[in-house]
RNA sequence: GCCGUCCUAGCUCAAUGGUAGAGCUACAGUUUUGUAAACUGUGGGUUAUCGGUUCGAAUCCGAUGGACGGCUCCA
């Protein structure tokens, strides 16, 4: 799309909004406007719809009202007015959020403001829009939900009607882009986890607290010996901490203050207040602080994958992406200051070994996420600190060729980082891998080495994240494969159907043979026909498919089906388990 | 937390104010099967929970719980 389309796109979902606004104006006429931009795929308007309750069904009524006003062509008046004058209207009329964006407009040192007319519909706005209501596409366009949104996204605020739509040039590309929607759908994790049989919830449990079957813990204990032994090549240790601590450990560490009333409290008659741990860092400070560490003993590489618990907004929590309770796949290097260009490089590499193995590497960007320079008491430590960590992270970025992009007031509490994003098979985004130095924790701790000189200093903290969360990353998995997993993720590899009753204890015995080439697998048995038992094994996605009858039972030849392919294809059965256990190794 | 939508058997769904039903699953029997659904039968429900309206409620109303989408996009 050239940019020019891409203006006219932005413009025309504009347009829309304003449309939309103006159906909503003829059927309740005592609606107060706040703001109506174009977003990604569409557009949204955030009315005030005073005590009036406005359900789904209105949507269609808007929605047709919004064609006639399409196709009655009619224009979008420009004017521009002296901004005192504006101001002096909207009072008049009673639209306090105008009123409001003006005032903040006065502040800003603007003198007149522009607005647009369409009808009877006249609204600030700084346009710029189609000419004629008529260029809009008919029929390209769909109001798609009401969502509730405070003024001016904050929670202390008024809560707003916001309506959104989506957008499109085409009636084409809208139907594309709903049935993209319906594909997605067809993949969310939730969906599939249960179908696949990987987690479950219970009402009885609790909400976002994610029961994990056999099935589902296949694929996380497959994810952790992986990650856990590319990071073992680089020098990670592991290490356990408990799960929860006395809430002056984030204190200290600056995170209680930062979690807050995220913070679960644990009941205690010992005199102490304990707390579940929002984070892993702190705890694995205090591993270092147990005894007297050298120079020499630097760097000091922990890791451990442990539970961590926040208590998330009660509306924010769903599916496994945000839940209560997450696994998080932590690392830390305690490092001298001048190792630490060489720590943050190892990182880099472990993320590049991680992601290359799913086929993620390559398709990714990163950003340097660095302070908010106008607010630095969101942040702990000292500035020349952040300055020689932004320096090195750059350099790091430069040598690599990384190209991170720097996004200002993105940066962690105690320090600036490196952030990973990729693109999943359907195009969505996903932010995971980050490293970030940390000149401040140590300090806060009071950690020590003694150098060389015989001098006690403090070490760098670098953090890392590979996966993140294993909750997280599993949801995002279910989805990038569609539940269609490498083998080597693949909770069962190899699903083997006896043909008959007569066969069940040639495949039990079959069983064992795979089991002891550390295969997962699985037997139907059941009383089925063929036929059902595939159809049941092709709906588990399992990779491999065997039919097991006379013929195997009477020589080593195995017929395989693919998961994929409807044909069948021979192997002996040795080289069938080095073919698996080739693409184990090798993770595919 | 707030706004909107939703909750019927283990799963997917029907029944729109008048006797709660189907398919799959589970179980039992028959069948002994060679690559996408064998046949027959049996279970399975305080329609999320509690309360209200009504002669009568899965259906209408209210509360509670749970699920889903949204609460970042600045005239």
């Amino acid at each position: 799309m050239t940019k020019k389309n891409t203006i006219d796109l932005e413009m025309m979902r504009h347009s829309f909004s304003h449309v939309m606004a103006a159906a909503v104006l003829k059927l309740w006429p005592d609606v107060k406007f706040a703001i109506g931009p174009a977003i990604d795929n569409g557009f949204y308007y955030d009315f005030d719809f005073g005590d009036k309750k406005i359900g789904e069904d209105d949507l269609v009524k808007i929605e047709k009202e919004m064609e006639k006003i399409i196709k009655a062509d009619l224009k979008f008046e420009r004017s521009e007015i002296k901004i005192d004058e504006a101001l002096a209207k909207e009072k008049k009329s009673g639209q306090v959020y105008k009123e409001e964006l003006i005032l903040d407009l006065v502040k800003e040192g603007e003198k007149n403001v522009s607005y647009y007319k369409l009808g009877d519909f006249e609204d600030l706005c700084r346009g710029p829009h189609v000419a004629l209501s008529g260029e809009l596409p008919v029929g390209s366009f769909k109001l798609t939900k009401i969502a509730g949104a405070y003024w001016r996204g904050d929670e202390k605020n008024k809560m707003l009607t916001r309506i959104y739509g989506v957008a499109f040039a085409t009636k084409k590309e809208l139907e594309d882009y709903l049935q993209m929607l319906e594909e997605a759908e067809k993949r969310d994790h939730r969906k599939l986890g249960k179908e696949l049989d990987l987690f479950c919830f219970s009402e009885l449990v609790g909400p976002g607290l994610p029961l994990y079957t056999p099935k589902g813990m296949a694929i996380i204990d497959e994810l952790k010996k992986h990650i856990e032994q590319v990071c073992r090549n680089y020098g990670f240790e592991k290490v356990m901490t408990p799960h929860f601590a006395k809430i002056d450990l984030y204190e200290t560490s600056g995170h209680a203050k930062k979690f807050g009333d995220e913070l679960f409290h644990v009941y205690s008659d010992k005199g102490h207040k304990f707390v579940m741990k929002p984070v892993q860092c702190p705890h694995q400070t205090q591993i270092y602080a147990s005894k007297i560490r050298s120079y020499r003993d630097l760097p000091i590489r922990y890791m451990e994958s442990e539970r961590q618990y926040r208590a998330e907004k009660s509306g924010e929590v769903g599916g496994l992406s945000r839940v209560y309770a997450i696994t998080v796949e932590d690392g830390h290097t305690f490092c001298r200051p001048d190792q630490v260009k060489d720590e943050i490089i190892g990182m880099v590499n472990i993320i590049k070994d991680f992601y290359s193995a799913l086929g993620l590497w390559g398709n990714h960007w990163v950003s340097l996420s660095v302070r908010d320079y106008d607010h630095p008491e969101k942040y702990i430590g000292e500035s020349a600190d952040w300055d020689l960590c932004e320096k090195m992270l750059q350099e790091v970025s430069d040598e690599m060729g990384l190209k991170a992009k720097r996004c200002e007031g993105e940066a962690a509490l105690y320090g600036p980082k490196l952030d990973f994003m990729f693109r999943d098979a359907i195009g969505k985004e996903i932010q995971i891998p980050t490293v970030q130095v940390d000149f401040a924790t140590p300090k806060k701790f009071n950690l020590h080495y003694t150098d060389k000189d015989g001098v006690e200093k403090s070490p760098v903290m670098v953090h890392r994240a590979i996966l993140g969360s294993y909750e997280r990353f599993l949801a995002l998995l279910i989805e990038h494969f569609a539940g269609a997993f490498p083998v080597w993720l693949s909770p069962v590899q190899v699903k083997l159907i006896a043909v008959s009753e007569k066969h069940n204890d040639f495949v039990q015995k079959l069983a064992d043979e795979f089991k002891k080439e550390n295969i997962r697998v699985e037997l139907d048995i059941s009383d089925e026909t063929v036929g059902n038992k595939i159809r049941k094994a092709v709906a588990e996605k399992v990779p491999y498919m065997l039919v097991i009858g006379d013929k195997e039972a009477s020589s080593d030849k195995l017929v395989v089906r693919d998961r994929g392919s409807k044909d069948t294809r021979e192997i002996n059965k040795e080289e069938f388990f080095i073919e698996i256990k080739d693409k184990i190794v090798k993770k595919e």
